[in-house]
DNA sequence: CTGAAAGCGCTTACAG
DNA sequence: CTGAAAGCGCTTACAG
């Protein structure tokens, strides 16, 4: 992508010399990371070829040629979440010729896959840009390749999305006040809710669709229904049934702050007799296919992960052609789901 | 990969113009596909390119920066399977400091999407090579890569593989009869099979393992037990399951070819308000995080996914670097799984 | 259809 | 640290 504006011919080493007042050779230094380059000139050349937008021959010939390379970074490809997401985004890039490059890394670790090798690599490699599902990557690390014009589409934040780095998530206030709404309506006063990683951007946002719809029903908010599990998994909904079943009053309905969390519920609860939703409501968050098929179906809250997935490489590659975006924001809406896990409340 | 051979100096238009005996602008030509060069000047410049293994700047770039790119090929990334096959390749690649590209592809189409295209495409970027979780690929297609000196290992082939393709996969014989022995050992003689795409060599295997085992302990087989659910996926087992129910005189156990056939049993069961295991018991086959987190927790014959994703791309790498493989089908062990969807027959 | 000549864009080796 | 000079690999324009 990055195409050459029209008109202005593509800069060679030569424009960009002359353009910075040195000679051709000193510009090949910078541009192949040579350090034998006063700061002050390697400064002066930096900013011409930023200005000029300089393409190597590598990356000239695959603009030319269309090879365009996304690449996607995640944690680990463990849950539904993510497959689904990165299936929509897959199924995409089939129809719009795009490859995609995946990789997974753990913690980022210095060296050949830090953000500044990988920003160089995807310069080198003419790749159009990255997708990041992921929590790998500081906001300054995000806007460093925002500064060499490599487009970064940010899935599902954790953090609040700065204005400088564009976004897609799904709408995680209204999708919690929608969550507790359905809980409420179906008559359920005490309703507890199970949290993930408790500073995430959208792990607060459900917490506070939740307290809102209780407060607009008049429904008092009390804290020792809001269980924090520190992740979205699995283990979080197994502890927080644990310790809500220690309660005096132990509540009626659950909301788990995702899929993952409801099942370890759902799989907690049948360790203690106890049917859902017969004598627990039990809503999801995430809308994957594992609560769909799981027994009994689960309630969620869903994101349309496929769709967030093609949206962010929609976004992607119209940064990537220089497109100006609408929004650096874009949330698509949540829908609860009502399946088999949620019912009136016994008695 | 694809290195140049030691001692010799890479070669250049020039050197090829001179091994051809013409100049080097023809030999531009040729490589650029031009048409205004003799078709028998054209053979001698062609032959010369192959003979010195002559690359493009772009491709030798590529080789010398070590820049390894393996494609991994699938349907869709739609079940816990593929998922768990795939972030083994993640891992691993991580490890190997190669770059994966992931596509998906519906029906092979004709186009820029053949594998002719791809094979095209693979040479010109100096990838190097295939994993292919997918039928998409006829044998005389894998075999096609090949011949291109492209290497290509298919993980859990449909059909039996060909000698001349390398694959990886797991003993579904011997899980197969693991399972049934599993069943038969909690005291259960009437045992079902429902099994996935029937002529697949996998359920094949895993049928007759089933078969071998009910033969060994003198318990018959029994065809009415026998069910094909044409697909691995969640409706095979809604409908076995239903089918099954039909009979005269049940099963008291279920093995099904999949854990997404054996979740759909477990839900289907919950509709006739069957109890796993307490009604029935439930066995299935891979190994899946699904499996392991439904409630009950279904016992289930494990496939090593992730290794086998390792498995495949470390196969890979050998063959890319040209070292010679001590076998052209690896099978990893499968292995039982207790976990709650088992247990003796009532009564 | 072919190739000598000129040229382009980049890099290398090294004098200052 | 910088750049004039030489060179490399490829392509272009065109004479034959």
């Amino acid at each position: 992508m990055r195409t050459t504006l029209p008109g202005r011919p593509k800069p060679t080493l030569a424009t960009v010399a002359t353009q910075a007042g040195v000679s051709a050779p000193t510009v090949s230094k910078v541009v192949n990371g040579r350090d034998d380059v006063a700061p002050e000139t390697r400064a002066r050349i930096l900013a011409a070829l930023e200005q000029l937008g300089y393409q190597s021959p590598l990356q000239r010939r695959a603009a030319t040629e269309g090879v365009t390379v996304v690449e996607v970074v995640m944690d680990v490809l463990d849950s539904a979440y993510t497959t689904q997401v990165l299936n929509g985004i897959l199924q995409f890039a089939a129809v719009e010729d795009v490859d995609i490059m995946v990789s997974v890394t753990g913690r980022p670790e210095p060296g050949r896959r830090s953000p500044e090798r990988r920003a160089q690599r995807m310069l080198d490699e003419g790749r159009a840009g990255m997708i990041v599902v992921t929590s790998a990557f500081s906001e300054a690390q995000l806007q460093a390749f925002q500064r060499r014009r490599i487009p970064v589409v940010v899935i599902d934040p954790l953090n609040p999305p700065s204005s400088d780095v564009v976004s897609v998530g799904a709408t995680n206030w209204a999708g919690g006040k929608a969550a507790t709404e359905h809980l409420l309506e179906l008559g359920h006063r005490r309703i507890a809710y199970i949290g993930g990683i408790e500073r995430a951007e959208c792990n607060q946002a459900r917490l506070h669709g939740y307290m809102a719809a209780l407060t607009a029903r008049g429904v008092p908010v009390d804290p020792q229904y809001i269980v924090s599990g520190g992740r979205f998994r699995r283990d979080s909904g197994v502890a927080g049934l644990k310790a809500l079943l220690g309660l005096e009053n132990r509540p009626t309905a659950i909301f788990a702050g995702s899929d993952s969390i409801a099942l370890g519920v759902l799989g907690e609860a049948a360790h203690h007799g106890l049917r859902v939703p017969g004598d627990i409501s039990l809503i999801g968050f995430d809308g994957t296919i594992q609560g769909e098929e799981s027994v009994p179906a689960l309630t969620s809250v869903a994101q349309p992960l496929e769709e967030m997935g093609r949206a962010a490489l929609r976004s992607l590659l119209r940064q990537a052609r220089g497109e100006v975006l609408d929004s650096h924001r874009v949330e698509l809406a949540t829908q609860v789901i009502v399946r088999e896990s949620t019912a009136p409340p016994a008695g």
